[in-house]
DNA sequence: TACATGCATTGATATATATCAGTTAGTATA
DNA sequence: TATACTAACTGATATATATCAATGCATGTA
């Protein structure tokens, strides 16, 4: 599955994040030397809500999970992160805390990268550091339609818009192998899972989507689209 | 009410932002070049989600409704802007288009500054964009515990925490004369106007609110805490 | 004065969703 | 093999919340 790329440095990374091309080969040279890779198990915490943000991650294989850890252990998932995502945190020139906490859904290889070392680059290149506010703003955006989402959608809109997303977006091939557990795609939907696994059977039963063990595949792409657009 | 303040430039602006400090004297004429001051009555609207993003605004007297346009004609207020709030957009370096609408709840002014003199500045002053950077994550922050307000908390818990932030972060005194109507309030809270009516007679009923007219003062500000951390 | 208009309010009702309790099945563990 | 454990699943019930319909109450306007 995985190419015999051996990752050695970020010059010649093939699975390097897009922003590291506006750096120049020093400035690369030096995240290399900053940059720790990792391996994280399924299941494992990449970064824990609450502890101080001193790396930011880069994935470059495997799945994560993005969420916050809300009221009564209940949490909400964000966002996911496959390769080449970068994954920093809101924390930077804040309060250097994470507000969010990253996990390992399948097993997960990431670079570590240390965030003074990313501080510096957004104090001497305009271009890293304008790309990284686009970044910011483009994540400001995601929000906006997730705020939508979740409170004025009902369960099966907020469902059809979790398996677009999840096909789309995160998949990104048809039938897919669901890696997220039936928790997860509550936590993302903030219905309970008992709901999820409800609404699943009535996609299943109106022929949306076809479920046999953990594959999935959307069948009737234009009806779930107007159902996420319908709420 | 509103000092004998000319407002004729920014270098000698009271009511500036305190990003503005981190411009020199040359960036800061640039700046009063390219910006119009305009008064907006109440229920005007200042940007219009989805029309394109040519300036920000720098809102210098009254207040404003930062609020996504979602499914069905309902609102979702994110925020409110009182002096001296800048509303950009995240927008900028992306699509140039608004992403959410900011409307006058009372008489507002505001001085709308081009984008192209803001980009410009980010690109050659880069203290300038590390503080941008930082006010992008701190609203990203900000979201986190909105959606956790909006999706694990109830009626009384979101209605608690508007109170509060109503009182602390927008009016900024204890008895304040409510300026948004109570759509505005069910907008932030998303909840329907009938029953945001409700539960503040329950606040008021348990005596931990006082409403005349449009007059509110938080009476157990610790008992609304307590509520608003419990859901 | 009479009328229209918009916002605040109230009560009755419908409904979306969570919760609880339990079953099943698959997987790991002793 | 037996046991424990977790995730998936199902049905019954409780409850939070929206919706609908109506009323009052301002404010402005013909």
């Amino acid at each position: 599955m995985s190419q015999t790329d051996p990752l050695k440095n970020c010059k010649n990374c093939s699975r390097r994040n897009n922003i590291f091309a506006l750096l120049n080969d020093e400035e690369l040279a030096l995240v290399d030397q900053h940059r720790y890779e990792v391996t994280f198990n399924k299941g494992e915490i990449i970064f824990k809500q609450g502890s101080p943000l001193t790396h930011v991650a880069c994935i470059t294989e495997g799945l994560a999970k993005l969420y916050i850890e809300g009221l009564n252990k209940r949490n909400l998932i964000l966002s996911f992160a496959k390769p080449v995502q970068m994954v920093g945190g809101p924390g930077i020139f804040n309060d250097y805390i994470h507000h969010f906490s990253v996990a390992a859904i399948e097993e997960t290889t990431a670079c570590l990268v240390d965030t003074r070392i990313v501080e510096g680059l957004i104090e001497r290149n305009s271009i890293f550091a304008c790309d990284l506010l686009k970044r910011a703003n483009q994540i400001s955006i995601d929000n906006f339609k997730k705020f939508i989402n979740l409170t004025q959608k009902q369960m099966n809109g907020r469902m059809a818009d979790a398996f677009l997303f999840l096909m789309d977006d995160i998949y990104g091939r048809n039938p897919f192998i669901l890696t997220v557990s039936r928790q997860d795609i509550a936590d993302l939907t903030a219905m309970s899972k008992e709901n999820v696994i409800r609404v699943m059977k009535t996609f299943k039963d109106h022929q949306l989507i076809r479920v046999e063990g953990n594959l999935v595949e959307i069948i009737n792409k234009k009806e779930l689209v107007r159902i996420s657009e319908t709420g």
